[in-house]
DNA sequence: GGCTCGATTGACGTTTACGTCAAGTGTAGC
DNA sequence: GCTACACTTGACGTAAACGTCAATCGAGCC
């Protein structure tokens, strides 16, 4: 039985904790994945004994980490952003440095954007023109 | 000296053939990806003796290749779809294979669209809060 | 003829991101 | 107490995408 239900009958949310087996489940990954974004740092779960516990913050580092992944982000790059997100920003420097990161991995984004926008554009004028030929096709029967 | 300085006085523009080293420069490749790229058949230049010659199908199969790549494409997958481009569709299973194919693509592409926007908009809101807080660090010196 | 430059093939090395056993532990149910 | 199941660590394996030599070759230049 996982734990969640049982060792959690906190206010209804908060508080909420998951098995490594519940967030594989949830996010179509094998443990072994889970482990492995583990040791690069991405996620640290605390333990109940032996058996680890993540906490909703786990979850959402684990989500964005997917996501970074799609974008084809290597886990690296990925902690790197994730870690400059949730570190302190309260001197100048670690903010111009902040920003000049921000930057950098907004080009990124942006170049990115582009090469999707005209893959897309391409892939549906195919599609438009390969459903032409079909209808014709279909018509000429 | 380049070979397409020399052994093209062609009519200009058409039939233009480049060499392994400037497709390197122009695409800030090194000629070993290149020649990798050759070995998983997404380019095939023909020969000038032991030398490689690629013309602008080759140049542009390259450059589709590297989109594919930035968009976090494997080189099996942009071959897959580069070489169905590429394919005859004249029977009615061909085009409908294609279509199928094509609506996949389509799926993922739009996945990663939306990965991208949210990514963009949690960036942008980031810089703009670091952009205040840096303007209100340097009125307050 | 000697030198340099760019190109060639071949082979082994490397990084990333896990997969795949193996062997053990802890808890729940019968 | 036995079984089943989820979790644990550890170690080795693997596919992708090149990097990095090494040895060789051909063309152009002084």
């Amino acid at each position: 039985m996982p734990v969640s239900a049982v060792a959690q009958a906190s206010p209804a949310g908060v508080g909420t904790t998951y098995t490594i087996g519940e967030l594989a489940r949830e996010f179509d990954l094998t443990t072994r994945a889970i482990r492995f974004y583990e040791d690069c740092g991405l996620i640290t779960p605390q333990r109940s004994g032996r058996n680890r516990v993540y906490t909703g913050r786990d979850r959402t580092r684990l989500k964005l980490t997917l996501r970074g992944k799609r974008l084809g982000l290597t886990l690296a790059e990925v902690k790197e952003l994730v870690d400059m997100y949730e570190s302190p920003r309260d001197t100048l420097p670690q903010l111009k440095k902040f920003l000049v990161v921000l930057g950098a991995h907004r080009a990124q984004l942006e170049q990115q954007m582009a090469d999707l926008q005209a893959t897309l554009e391409e892939v549906r004028a195919h599609e438009k023109e390969a459903r032409r030929l079909l209808a014709e096709g279909e018509r000429r029967r």
